[in-house]
DNA sequence: TTCCTTATTGAGATTGAGTCTCAAAGAAAT
DNA sequence: ATTTCTTTGAGACTCAATCTCAATAAGGAA
């Protein structure tokens, strides 16, 4: 059984949806590795492994998971955005090389804890972050 | 004379480009202001001057303007990019309401400071970095 | 100034990511 | 089986941004 499907299952009856054989096959390909791709990428990934879906579906399905915190939508700045499952995972931004694409991820308490600090200043209430830190890896410098 | 506008010279110069009615428009319109307005909001206000200029001409000079450093982009997550002038201005993040829009402005060394030190430690060479409060603001909570 | 070369401009076509439409298929309920 | 409601998918569409290329403008030379 793959990790989260019961969680799955619950959000979409929460959100009175249906489990289809779609969702389930978009959910099991995101979960299937901890890389950051991009919605075609998972699509073409789904279809290689012989389940129908189309483009329109994989959309709206990672919509469904990025609303209910089980996937990370990540934007890139060129290109389109890219995806990773958030099961068993903490909490993490990115450092992304602008030559190769290369994404390594970071977490720093004391930065999450300074951006708490600074949105209450301004008396905002904080719902999600971006924080992304882009230059040149070890092998691009 | 406007602000800026003998380095925006020296910059075409540099970079062999001439110096042309709209390029001048173009930074003139965005030095007039210190909002963080989009591509079309600063076309529009070039036209409404009377400046004949083309939608082409302030994506393109633009460009020349944020690589050159004297103009942010700025991703807000939805919509199109924006942008502002970088002249009489220190760096700084921003908090986005993402229920109205507003869009306030921070800046705290302490994590400018971690974010060169968790760079270094991941051996890349930090270029810019994107960090973006999202959240609801005062009056949308 | 005039001439010449090269860069720039702009209208509209194109791209690319993502969303929407709507008829057909599928699920659940009675 | 019938009805009702949701989901799917092919392709149309949107929107920001980029590209094309013929016409125009800038800057240099003389
Ligand atoms: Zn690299
Ligand atoms: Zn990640
Ligand atoms: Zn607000
Ligand atoms: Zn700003």
């Amino acid at each position: 059984m793959s990790k989260g499907l019961n969680r799955l299952k619950k959000i979409l009856h929460h959100e009175g949806l249906r489990f289809t054989t779609q969702r389930e096959a978009v959910w099991r390909e995101i979960i299937s590795s901890d890389d950051h791709r991009d919605a075609d990428e998972i699509y073409m990934a789904i279809r290689k492994k012989g389940v129908s879906v189309s483009r329109a579906t994989v959309y709206r399905t990672i919509d469904v998971l990025v609303k209910n915190n089980m996937v990370r939508k990540l934007d890139v700045g060129t290109g389109p955005s890219k995806f990773e499952h958030k099961i068993d995972t903490y909490h993490h931004d990115h450092i992304i090389c602008i030559q190769c694409g290369r994404i390594e991820e970071f977490m720093v308490d004391q930065i999450e804890d300074l951006q708490d600090k600074v949105t209450q200043e301004y008396g905002f209430k904080l719902v999600r972050h971006i924080h992304q830190l882009f230059g040149l890896c070890k092998n691009c410098q």
